[in-house]
DNA sequence: AGCACGCCGACT
DNA sequence: GTCGGCGTGCTC
C-alpha cells in the first residue's frame, strides 16, 4: 500500500436537496487508495441513500471529523475534466447554485438514466432481526442465482417490492450493490441518400413538375452520403410525399442507420466563401491567437463582418489542435452560424441544438468529451460543455439577453466564458454591433480591447467626433426625434405622428418598405370606467389588464390571465369605459386607416408563427409594404431591411424603476435599427418620445453610443451600480402578504447578523422592498439587493422560496 | 429515504 | 404544562 496515497476525498453529492455550493468528506478504502483521481464518478453513502458523486480533490486529511467510507468508483476515466470541475465550483459560488446543477451542466445529458445496478447476497450471515417475506424471497433469489440487475429483480419481484426490499437488504448489509455506468448505443435511425439520375436523363427534366422533389433531391446530393430524412425535409421544406416521390422515381433511397445529426455538413457551400477579414481588425486580433494568453477581444461589427473574423481566428486555433467553442445567443442564430463556419473551414463542425433526442445528446457529449469535434457552435448551455482542448472561446451577440440563463443556475454567458478562457489559457472573442455597457467598461478600463470588424463607417459609431456630440453639425444619419406632448398627431388613437405619417406616405409613394415597433402587445393598454374611475387589474397580479381586440378578451402580460372584453364596469355597472394607451394592434389599424392602399402586416407573438414568416417573405417582396410589430420584430433579423424605421413609442420601459431599463431599451432600438437600415445613412429612422431630452433618446438621434455610455457611467458610479461593482437580486414570493414581508426582514436581519460577526467583508444589503410589480401570479413579491465584491459569499443563506438573480439584466 | 428538530394547536 | 402532528432541514 502506497503510504503517500491520499486519505480523503472530497465530492460533490448528486442529491437534488443539497443546500447552496456544499462538498462531503469521504474516507478512501484502502482498494481505490492508488485509484482515485478528480473527476472521477463514485458512489458514495448519503444519509440512508447511496448516491452517485463527483471527486473533485483528494487530501491526507479531512476538514470533517467524523467521515464514512467511499463506497465504489464506477468509472475509472475522470468524468468531468479538470477545468470543467474548476468553472462548475465556480459558477455555483457566484450564482448561488447547488453543485448538484452544474454537475447536470458539465456532466453527460440525463446521468442517472445511465447509471445500472447489480446485486449480489453478501457472506454475511443472520440477519440481526426477521426478515419480512418479500426480503427473504430477494435475499434466496439471490443466494441461490448469484448477481441480478436491478431490471431482473424487478421483472421477478414486482417494482415496488424489488427497489423497496432490496433498499433494506442493502442497508442491513446483506445485499451488496454495484453501479456500473453504460452509455446506450446510439440509434438507427430513417436516413436517405441521393441517386444518380439514369443515363442520357437531366434531373431538370425528371423533376419538372415536382419543385418540392428537386429541391430535396439537390440538397441530398450536396450532402455526399447519407442524412437524416427529418434533416432533410426540413432543410429542403419538403413533407413525407415529396421523399415518396422520389423514391419511387429511384433517386432517393431511404435505410435504417445511425448519423451523428449535430456534425455540420460544410458541402451545402455559400456564395462568398472566399470573403477574409478588414486587414486592420485581423492585425490586431491575430496578436492574441495560438499563445496561451487569455485577452478579451471585443469583435464590433455587422454580421457579414463578425463571422468572418471568427471564420478567420479559428483556423490558426485548429491548426495547432485547438478547439473553437461558439456560444449564439438563441438555437435560429447557433444553426446559422454553424453553417457559415462549416462552409468555411475544413474542420469537424458540431451544432449542439442539432442533437435533439437523448441519444443524440449523449453520443455529441461523449464525442467532445473523447476530443473528437474540432468547432463546438450552440447556445448557452454549451459553455459547459466537456471539450478538452480549447484554445479560443466565441460569444456572438455578446449584449443579447437570450445569454442569460432563465432558471437557476441564472449564470450569463459572457461572464462564464471569461472565466473558461482564463481556465484554458485562451481568447476569448466578444462580437457585437452595440457591447453592453459592462463590455465598453472593460474596454475603458484596459480590460479587453476593441476591435473595429467593419471597413466602413457604420451608423453605431462607438467613438465620435465631438462637433457632432456638442450639437453642431448634423448629419444625414441622424434619426428624427418626435416630441409626442407636442406634435400634432393624425389617424385613431394619437399613435401616429404628423412627421411620422408624412415620412410614410413619401415612402410608399416611392414604392418603398416601413417598418413600425411597438413595444406592446394589443389594443389597449389600460381599460378605465370613465364614471367612478376603476381600472380593470389581474385577479392575481398588481397589473393592468390589456385589451386584445383580435382575440376579443383581456388579457394580463405577466400571468397570461384570460377575459372577456368587458361591456361594464363591475363596480358602478356604467358602460362608458375608456381604453387608455395604445398597443400593436391599435397601431396596425391606424396605419391601414391612414394609407388605405397599403398592405400592412401585424408581427407579435398573438399571431401564428407561420402566418407571420409568410407575412414577412411578403414583404421581402414588396406584397407588404409596411410591418407593425413588437419586440417579435427582432427575431426576422436581416429580413426586416427598410427605408423607415418608425419607433413609435420608445418610452416603454423607460420609466421602469431599473437602473438597467435604459441600457436594455437603447440595445433593442439599436438593434433594431442596424437590421431595418442595413447600416445605411439614406434610410430614415423616426422616434416617437415623450422624453427627448433622455440620453436614451440623444443616443438615438446621434447614433452616439459614447455619450450614452458617459451619462450612464456617471449616474452608476453614484450608487456603486456594476460594471464598477458586482449586484446580486433576491427575490421572495409568497401568498401571504404578511409572510412574504416578514421573511424579506427576517433574510435581512439574518445578513446584517452574519456580515457584522465575521471578517470586514464587501457587502451593502439594499431593501427589502417590495418588486416594482408587487404581486404576480398570487404572489407578493419582496426583493433584497445585494451589492459588493463579497456578495456571493453571502448567497448560501438563501434557500426554500428565494430566488437567486447575480449579474442581473433586469430588476423588475 | 429516513431521522431530528421546532412550531403550533389541542388537550390535561 | 405536555403531547403529538406536521413541515423543514440535514445527511461527510
Amino acid at each position: 500500500m502506497n503510504a503517500t496515497a491520499p486519505a480523503f476525498a472530497e465530492v460533490i453529492v448528486a442529491a437534488g436537496d443539497v443546500r447552496g455550493d456544499q462538498t462531503f468528506h469521504y474516507s478512501v478504502p484502502d482498494r481505490l487508495r492508488d485509484k482515485l483521481r478528480p473527476g472521477q464518478l463514485v458512489m458514495v453513502p448519503f444519509g440512508a441513500r447511496q448516491l452517485p458523486g463527483v471527486v473533485t480533490a483528494l487530501a491526507a486529511s479531512s476538514p470533517v471529523e467524523e467521515t464514512r467510507d467511499l463506497l465504489q468508483l464506477v468509472w475509472e476515466p475522470p468524468l468531468i475534466g479538470a477545468r470543467q470541475l474548476a468553472l462548475a465550483r465556480w459558477v455555483a459560488a457566484r450564482y448561488g447554485a447547488p453543485l448538484r446543477a452544474l454537475l447536470d451542466l458539465v456532466g453527460p445529458p440525463r446521468l442517472a438514466n445511465h447509471l445500472h445496478a447489480e446485486f449480489a447476497a453478501t457472506n454475511r450471515s443472520g440477519p440481526a432481526k426477521k426478515l419480512a417475506a418479500s426480503e427473504q424471497r430477494v435475499l434466496d433469489l439471490l443466494r441461490a442465482r448469484g448477481v441480478h440487475s436491478q431490471a431482473a429483480l424487478r421483472s421477478r419481484l414486482g417494482k415496488t417490492a424489488a427497489t423497496r426490499s432490496v433498499a433494506r437488504l442493502v442497508r442491513q448489509g446483506l445485499v451488496a450493490r454495484h453501479v456500473n455506468l453504460r452509455f446506450p448505443e446510439p440509434a438507427a435511425e430513417r436516413c436517405v441518400t441521393a441517386l444518380p439520375v439514369p443515363d442520357g436523363q437531366c434531373p431538370a427534366d425528371l423533376l419538372r413538375r415536382a419543385p418540392r422533389q428537386r429541391a430535396l433531391w439537390e440538397r441530398l446530393r450536396r450532402a455526399d452520403g447519407p442524412m437524416p430524412a427529418a434533416l432533410a425535409l426540413r432543410e429542403a421544406s419538403a413533407s413525407g410525399p415529396s421523399l415518396q416521390g422520389l423514391v419511387a422515381r429511384g433517386l432517393a433511397r431511404v435505410e435504417k442507420r445511425w448519423s451523428a445529426s449535430y456534425i455540420v455538413d460544410g458541402s451545402a457551400g455559400a456564395a462568398d466563401v472566399g470573403a477574409t477579414p478588414d486587414a486592420a481588425a485581423w492585425t490586431k486580433l491575430g496578436r492574441s491567437l495560438g499563445g496561451s494568453t487569455h485577452d478579451t477581444l471585443v469583435v464590433q461589427g455587422v454580421e457579414f463582418e463578425r463571422r468572418t473574423l471568427y471564420a478567420a481566428a479559428i483556423r490558426p486555433v485548429a491548426s495547432e489542435g485547438r478547439q473553437a467553442l461558439v456560444v449564439a445567443p438563441d438555437a435560429s442564430t447557433a444553426a446559422d452560424v454553424a453553417d457559415w463556419l462549416a462552409a468555411r473551414v475544413s474542420l469537424t463542425v458540431a451544432d449542439a441544438t442539432r442533437a435533439r433526442t437523448p441519444a443524440q445528446r449523449v453520443s455529441l457529449w461523449r464525442s467532445l468529451r473523447a476530443g473528437e469535434i474540432d468547432v463546438l457552435v450552440g447556445t448557452r448551455d454549451i459553455t459547459f460543455a466537456p471539450l478538452t482542448r480549447v484554445g479560443l472561446v466565441i460569444v456572438d451577440r455578446e449584449e443579447d439577453a437570450g445569454h442569460k440563463n432563465r432558471v437557476a443556475p441564472r449564470f450569463h454567458v459572457p461572464i462564464c466564458a471569461k472565466r473558461l478562457a482564463e481556465l484554458f489559457r485562451c481568447p476569448l472573442l466578444l462580437g457585437t454591433e452595440t457591447p453592453r455597457v459592462a463590455t465598453f467598461h472593460a474596454i475603458e478600463i484596459g480590460q479587453a480591447r476593441l476591435v473595429m470588424a467593419e471597413p466602413r463607417m457604420r451608423l453605431t459609431r462607438l467613438h465620435d467626433d465631438p462637433d457632432r456630440l456638442s450639437g453642431v453639425r448634423r448629419s444625414s444619419g441622424d434619426a428624427e426625434i418626435v416630441d409626442t406632448r407636442r406634435a400634432p398627431a393624425v389617424g385613431r388613437y394619437g399613435a401616429v405622428s404628423r412627421v411620422l405619417y408624412e415620412a410614410l406616405r413619401e415612402i410608399l409613394a416611392a414604392e418603398g418598405r416601413a417598418v413600425l415597433y411597438v413595444n406592446r402587445r394589443g389594443m389597449a393598454a389600460l381599460t378605465i370606467c370613465r364614471t367612478c374611475a376603476h381600472v380593470f387589474e389581474c385577479p392575481r397580479c398588481s397589473t393592468g389588464l390589456v385589451q386584445h381586440r383580435q382575440s376579443g378578451q383581456i388579457v394580463c402580460h405577466i400571468c397570461n390571465w384570460r377575459g372577456r372584453v368587458p361591456r361594464r364596469c363591475p363596480v358602478c355597472e356604467g358602460n362608458r369605459l375608456r381604453l387608455w394607451g395604445y398597443g400593436s394592434e391599435a397601431v396596425a389599424e391606424a396605419v391601414t386607416h391612414l394609407l388605405p392602399r397599403t398592405a400592412v402586416a401585424r408581427i407579435d407573438s398573438d399571431r401564428p408563427a407561420h402566418a407571420m414568416d409568410a407575412d414577412v417573405s411578403a414583404f421581402g417582396h414588396g406584397a407588404v409594404q409596411v410591418l407593425v410589430g413588437t419586440q417579435r420584430l427582432l427575431s426576422y433579423g436581416n429580413r426586416l431591411r427598410a427605408d423607415v424605421l418608425g419607433i413609435v413609442q420608445a418610452d416603454i420601459g423607460l420609466q421602469f424603476p431599473d437602473f438597467l431599463a435604459p441600457e436594455r431599451v437603447l440595445l433593442t432600438l439599436l438593434r433594431l435599427r442596424n437590421l431595418t437600415t442595413g447600416g445605411e445613412a439614406s434610410a430614415r429612422t423616426v422616434v416617437q418620445t415623450m422624453t427627448p431630452r433622455h440620453h436614451v433618446i440623444q443616443a438615438l438621434q446621434t447614433n452616439s453610443y459614447l455619450r450614452f455610455f458617459r451619462t450612464e457611467m456617471e449616474q452608476r458610479r453614484n450608487e456603486g451600480l456594476p460594471p464598477l461593482r458586482p449586484l446580486i437580486k433576491a427575490s421572495f414570493g409568497h401568498a401571504s402578504e404578511t409572510r412574504a414581508e416578514e421573511e424579506a426582514r427576517r433574510a435581512r436581519r439574518e445578513l446584517d447578523t452574519v456580515v457584522a460577526a465575521g471578517a470586514p467583508l464587501d457587502i451593502d444589503v439594499l431593501g427589502p422592498a417590495p418588486a416594482f410589480i408587487y404581486r404576480q401570479r398570487g404572489q407578493y413579491q419582496w426583493q433584497l439587493l445585494l451589492q459588493g465584491e463579497d456578495a456571493e459569499k453571502a448567497l448560501p443563506l438563501f434557500h426554500g422560496g428565494w430566488t437567486l438573480d447575480a449579474d442581473p439584466l433586469d430588476l423588475t
